[in-house]
DNA sequence: GCAATTTGGTTGTATATACAAGCTGGTGGT
DNA sequence: ACCACCAGCTTGTATATACAACCAAATTGC
């Protein structure tokens, strides 16, 4: 491994356990080229690609600091969220709580354009940054589209990470909530009171059609959604 | 400016303007180093970041290429809310709490590019839809870029509908998520007692830079975001 | 007491240099 | 004809150095 980049996990190991918690002064670029014994520059790339990520924050003149940590998604592009906690250095793993057939709701029947109670796919999956709940995803599947989803192994690969396999991708909806978690959902992100959180409903459609409805809630001191937005025209702010 | 922003302006310019098509290769290090007049490690330096914002790949070996262009997305239309209300029938109205110039704190600084403690315009407004506070407002403008904001009158028009006339959007970045209001908030909300609110938080650029940095606080119960999203291509969830 | 200045530490930019790692195309041997 | 090798380009990593810009705290001057 390069230099810069056992500088950068070692960081980020401190920060992971706490030993250098949020806005705290990390060491500057000349001490930690002391440490490691590498030149300052070497050091400053560490800092600047941490910067970049995020993970600190700098001032000229002043030093280097630990960022708020909080996750940070897009809405424009659909991550995957396992990467999106291992892109992080992070460890992250599932918990598949059910995986089932059931007679479709009325209101996903609709929203997948199937009829009401003929048999949909549904899963419960809980997904864990460094073993802490991170998102409760709820997902209803058109079996018509996707028979093979119930025979799936959810624990190496997310929903989306198969569906994106098997019925690529070509539009998405989304809504995003700020809600009340009911008790259930508390539950299983290990919510030890109601907090606000952030659910947000992602309806996905391939050539055929809806492919899946899911409900992702996730609680909103862990998990944020970030997006960026490039317009092509200078005039398109009409819409806005 | 610095030599390294001239290099990427300069690239940037050929880009736009087609001399550089998609997939074409761009000069070496050592080509815009001599060309420049400058060190190779500072023509690498335009290289790499502009890598890093997905403008050009590299391949060592090989050279540096023109990316594919961003596919356009539409999600998260960014909608002025006083037309959204009005979509709706209702009643919209405007309630402007503050617009003033104050020194500019450490993060909005470095989120505008400006200088801790510069002036920087602030605008605090609530939004109402039949008289319902719906959404409270507080954005930071870069004074250099729009110098007459502070003399504009918003209960006529919103600061997003002003500043789309007078610098126009070429970039937008997103990040929202699920908060507990603040006293303050509640209060301007006219919340009678917390729930979780939705906070939207904007970055908005022009071809100039970072024009202004909003944070936009909605009741959950009375707001949700909505969003679509079109794939032009089925493959592009590659690139993403 | 208070304001102006200095000082020391920090990040930001830039240079010159060296070697490693990877790809491509040509050269030569078989 | 084919393969192995090498030369020459590219990007990637690392070092040592210099100076600029900036900030905070200490010092100095009044």
């Amino acid at each position: 491994m390069a230099k810069f980049a056992e500088i950068k996990e070692f960081m980020l190991s401190q920060i992971e356990i706490g030993a250098w918690p949020e806005h705290s002064r990390v060491p500057s670029e000349n001490e930690l080229a002391e440490q490691f014994s590498v030149s300052r520059m070497t050091a400053r790339r560490a800092l600047q690609e941490l910067t970049e990520q995020g993970i600190l924050y700098r001032t000229q003149g002043v030093g280097s600091f630990v960022a708020a940590l909080k996750s940070q998604s897009s809405l424009l592009e659909i991550r995957n969220i396992a990467d999106e906690v291992q892109a992080r250095g992070h460890a992250y793993s599932a918990r598949l709580l059910q995986l089932t057939e059931l007679p479709c709701p009325t209101i996903i029947a609709s929203a997948l354009g199937l009829q009401r109670n003929n048999p949909v796919f549904f899963s419960l999956i809980v997904h864990l940054e460094n073993n802490l709940p991170l998102q409760l995803e709820a997902r209803y599947v058109n079996p018509l589209q996707v028979p093979a989803y119930i025979s799936q192994d959810f624990s190496h690969q997310t929903p989306h990470q198969y569906l994106s396999l098997i019925a690529p991708l070509t539009e998405a909806e989304h809504t995003v909530e700020a809600i009340w978690p009911d008790d259930f959902t508390c539950k299983h992100l290990m919510l030890k009171k109601a907090e606000p959180c952030l659910r947000l409903t992602r309806r996905t459609f391939s050539r055929e059609g809806a492919v899946s409805l899911a409900y992702l809630t996730s609680p909103g001191s862990r998990y944020r959604l970030g997006g960026h937005l490039n317009f092509s025209l200078p005039n398109n702010r009409e819409r806005i």
